[in-house]
RNA sequence: GGGGGAAUUCCCGAGUGGCCAAAGGGGACAGACUGUAAAUCUGCUGGCACUGCCUUCGGUGGUUCGAAUCCACCUUCCCCCA
C-alpha cells in the first residue's frame, strides 16, 4: 500500500486540493511540504502530535518536511478565541519555545541536510513593509471571497477584528515564500486551516501562474464531537515536565469505547492489519486496545522505557495492588506539620490535590479521599510524623494517586 | 461621525434597591453502578478561623441605612445609519 492510500485508510485525510496530483506527488516522494506551528507555549500538545506523525509518515515515504514556527504571529499574537489580550511574547522567549518545539520535533522529525528543515515566519514576515505588502499580495485577494470563507462564518456573528482578517494573508503569504525560496509544493494543516491554506495556493497561482497543493488532516475529536487532546480545558503536553508519562498515559488509556480505534489508526504506527483485526472487539476487550494505544503514544513521546513504566504503575495501582514507585509524590517539611502531625486538609492542599481548604473539605465531605486505603470521613483526621515518614498513600478519586513523603 | 443595545461566578445565562455568594443549564470534580469506557442517578462547584465572616456581578467615583440592580464618567463589544 502506497502512502497516500494509507493515509486515507486511516482517516487522516480531510480535503485536498487536488487529489490525483497529490497522491502521484506523494507516493513518488516529490513533495516539500509545510506545516506551521504556533509556538505561545514551551511544549507541543497532543494536538500538535498528529501533525508531527503526519509528518514522519510522509518524511518515510520519501517528502521533504518542512516545519515552520510562527515567530511572526506569535510575536504579534493572535486575538482570536478571548476577550482578553494574549501576554505580549518577547523575542526571548519566541525563541526559547521555538527551541522547545525543535527538541520535542526532533523525537519525531529528522531534521538535517538533505532532511527535514525547520524555518521560522518572523524570519521574512516582522519585515514587511505594509503598503509593498498591500500593492504585491492585498491586491490578489478578494474580500467578498475572504468574508464568504467558511473560517469567517462563526465569526462574522460575533465579530472580526481586522488583524484576524488579515491572518489568512499572513499564512498565504508564508506558503508564497517557502514555495519560492524551498520549491514548497504543499500545506498541510487541520482542517480548520483549509481556507487559509486555499488562499495560499491562490496567491501562488496568480503571483507565479503556477499549482501549489493543499491538504487538511481530519481534526481529531472524540465521539460527541469534541476535540480531544485537552483534559479539563488544560492542553496534554507533550513535555514530560508539564505532563507526565504516566498522566500522558492515562489520557489515552482513558479514551472512550467509540474513540480507540479511531485513536489507535490516526496516531499509531502500528499496521493496518493488525488494527483491522483489533476493531472486532468489543465490551471489555477494548481495555486492551487501549492499553495498546497508551502505551504506543507513550513511547513515541517519552520512549520504551516511560511507557513501560507507566504501564506497569498503571496496571499496578488499578489492579488494586500499590506500587508506588512511579508515583508523584510530594516532600513535606516539618515546617507544614502542627504538633507534630498534618490534618487530612493541608495534606491535600500540601500535594496540589485541592486548590483550597474548602474544595479539600468538601472532596472529603463527599467521600472522594482515601489515605492508605482508609476512607477519610473526618475532616480534622490528622497524621502524625512517623506515618507521614513511612509515606502516604493518598488516592483523590479513583484515578488520582499521589504519595506524600517526610 | 450619529443612534440603539450589551458586559454577571469556569462557560452560557437569569437577576432592575434589602429575601443575592447570586436561579437554571453546561462543563469540571466527587459518590453509586461498571471495564480505569459510555449511559444513568446522587452530591458538589468564590475564599476563610464555615450555623459566622470576607471578596465577587467590565472600571472609577457617587446617591442610599443598604447597590449586581439607581446616577455620572470611562473601557470594551455588538447592531443600525453614514
Amino acid at each position: 500500500m502506497k502512502i497516500y492510500e494509507e493515509l486515507v485508510a486511516r482517516g487522516l485525510i480531510a480535503q485536498v486540493t487536488n487529489e490525483p496530483e497529490i497522491r502521484e506527488m506523494i507516493n513518488a516522494g516529490k513533495a516539500t511540504f509545510y506545516i506551521g506551528f504556533d509556538c505561545t507555549a514551551d511544549s507541543l500538545t497532543a494536538g500538535h502530535f498528529m501533525a508531527l506523525t503526519l509528518m514522519k509518515r510522509l518524511q518515510q515515504a520519501g517528502n521533504k518536511p518542512i516545519a515552520l514556527i510562527g515567530g511572526g504571529t506569535t510575536m504579534i499574537g493572535d486575538p482570536s478565541g478571548r476577550t482578553d489580550m494574549r501576554k505580549m511574547l518577547t523575542r526571548e522567549d519566541i525563541d526559547h519555545n521555538a527551541e522547545c518545539f525543535r527538541r520535542q520535533m526532533e523525537r519525531f522529525i529528522e531534521f538535517g541536510e538533505g532532511k527535514a528543515m525547520m524555518v521560522n515566519n518572523a524570519d521574512w514576515l516582522l519585515s514587511l513593509n505594509y503598503v509593498e505588502l498591500l500593492r504585491e499580495v492585498g491586491a490578489c485577494f478578494s474580500v467578498n471571497n475572504m468574508l464568504r470563507a467558511e473560517c469567517y462564518k462563526q465569526r462574522m456573528e460575533k465579530g472580526l477584528s481586522f488583524f484576524e482578517f488579515n491572518y489568512m494573508i499572513m499564512q498565504s503569504y508564508d506558503f508564497y515564500y517557502l514555495f519560492q525560496k524551498y520549491g514548497c509544493n504543499m500545506q498541510f494543516g487541520g482542517d480548520d486551516q483549509w481556507s487559509n491554506m486555499l488562499g495560499g495556493t491562490e496567491l501562488i497561482r496568480k503571483k507565479l501562474g503556477q499549482d501549489a497543493h493543499a491538504m487538511t488532516i481530519t481534526l481529531l475529536t472524540d465521539s460527541q464531537g469534541k476535540k480531544m487532546g485537552k483534559t479539563a480545558g488544560n492542553a496534554v503536553w507533550l513535555d514530560a515536565n508539564k505532563t507526565s508519562p504516566f498522566e500522558f498515559y492515562q489520557y489515552w488509556r482513558n479514551v472512550g469505547d467509540d474513540d480507540v480505534l479511531k485513536c489507535i489508526r490516526m496516531l499509531t504506527f502500528l499496521p493496518l492489519e493488525q488494527i483491522d483485526e483489533m476493531s472486532a472487539w468489543e465490551g471489555e476487550q477494548l481495555n486492551r486496545a487501549k492499553e495498546i494505544l497508551a502505551w504506543e503514544l507513550t513511547k513515541m513521546v517519552h520512549g520504551e522505557e516511560e511507557a513501560d513504566k507507566a504501564q506497569n504503575a498503571a496496571r499496578a495501582l488499578f489492579a488494586g495492588g500499590v506500587s508506588d514507585e512511579n508515583m508523584p509524590t510530594t516532600k513535606l517539611t516539618e515546617a507544614e506539620l502542627k504538633d507534630g502531625a498534618i490534618d487530612v486538609i493541608s495534606l491535600l492542599t500540601a500535594c496540589g490535590l485541592a486548590a483550597s481548604r474548602s474544595e479539600a473539605r468538601k472532596l472529603i465531605q463527599g467521600g472522594g479521599v482515601t489515605v492508605n486505603d482508609e476512607r477519610i470521613s473526618a475532616i480534622d483526621r490528622s497524621f502524625p510524623a512517623e506515618e507521614l515518614k513511612a509515606g502516604l498513600h493518598i488516592r483523590k478519586g479513583k484515578k488520582v494517586h499521589h504519595k506524600a513523603i517526610l
